[in-house]
DNA sequence: CAGCATCCTAGACGATACTG
DNA sequence: CAGTATCGTCTAGGATGCTG
C-alpha cells in the first residue's frame, strides 16, 4: 500500500463520490442511463415507480450539477427533454459494479440491511 | 455488459453496500482501520477530531452489525475495547480504492461539492 | 475509558397543487 | 410533457450529561 493511499485527501474523495451517487433514487438513475442509454423525464419517470416528479427533477438537477449527465431540451410543443450519460458520468460504471460485486460476494455475511428494510 | 448485470437486485446491492459505507464518518473509519489496523476506541476518537463519542459508539455498532468490524473487549479496569476490520470489511479496500480514484481522474469535471462545502 | 440516554436541529425526502 | 412552488415529515447527525 502506497503512502499516497493514506494522505487525508483520499477520503475526501470517498465523501466526494459518496455525495456524488448516494441518496435514494441516483444509483437507480445512473443504473438505467448506464444500461439503456437516453432517456426522456416521463420514461423515467416510468421507471421509477415511486418516485414524485419534485424528486425526480431534484436528482436530475443535482446529477447534471455535478457533470454525471446532460439535459437536453428540444424546443417544442409538447415539450421534450433527454437525459443521457456524459462520459464523466459513464466512468462510473466500474465503481459501481464494484460495489454491486463487493455485496454481492459477501451476501452470507450481511442481513441487518433487509431486516432493516423489511421492517417498515 | 452481461444481462446478469441489468437486473434489479444490482441496484440493491449498491443501495446495500452504500447504506453499510455511507454516511459522514464510516468511511474514515474504515479508512483509519485499513491502514493502521486494530485501534481502541479512543484512539478511534482522537483521530476524528470532531465526533463525539455518542456518533462514534453509533457508527462503530452499525460496522459491528453489518460485520465489517469486530469488537474486542478486555475486561480491565479502566476498561479497553479495540476494533478491528473483519475480511469482510477488509475486501471493502479495492471499492473504496476505486471510490477515490475515481474522482481523482475526474477532479476537472467537478466544482459542485466543493463549492457547497466551502460555503458553511 | 468507553459508553448509554436524552433531547434537538438541519436537511433529505415526499405529497400536493399549479403552469408554460 | 416536463416541469415549478409550497409545505409537511422523518431521520441522520449532533450536543450534553450521566455511569460501570
Amino acid at each position: 500500500m502506497s503512502t499516497d493511499e493514506r494522505r487525508p485527501g483520499n477520503t475526501e474523495g470517498i465523501m466526494a463520490t459518496l455525495h456524488a451517487i448516494g441518496g435514494k433514487w441516483k444509483p437507480l438513475i445512473l443504473f438505467i442511463l448506464l444500461h439503456e442509454g437516453t432517456k426522456r423525464f416521463g420514461e423515467l419517470r416510468r421507471q421509477l415507480p415511486n418516485i414524485t416528479q419534485g424528486m425526480l427533477t431534484n436528482q436530475l438537477r443535482e446529477l447534471e450539477r455535478d457533470k454525471l449527465i446532460t439535459r437536453k431540451i428540444y424546443q417544442e410543443i409538447p415539450p421534450k427533454v433527454e437525459y443521457s450519460l456524459t462520459e464523466h458520468g459513464k466512468s462510473l460504471s466500474s465503481v459501481l459494479k464494484d460495489m454491486c460485486s463487493w455485496r454481492f460476494k459477501h451476501r452470507d455475511y450481511v442481513e441487518g440491511y433487509e431486516e432493516e428494510r423489511a421492517s417498515r
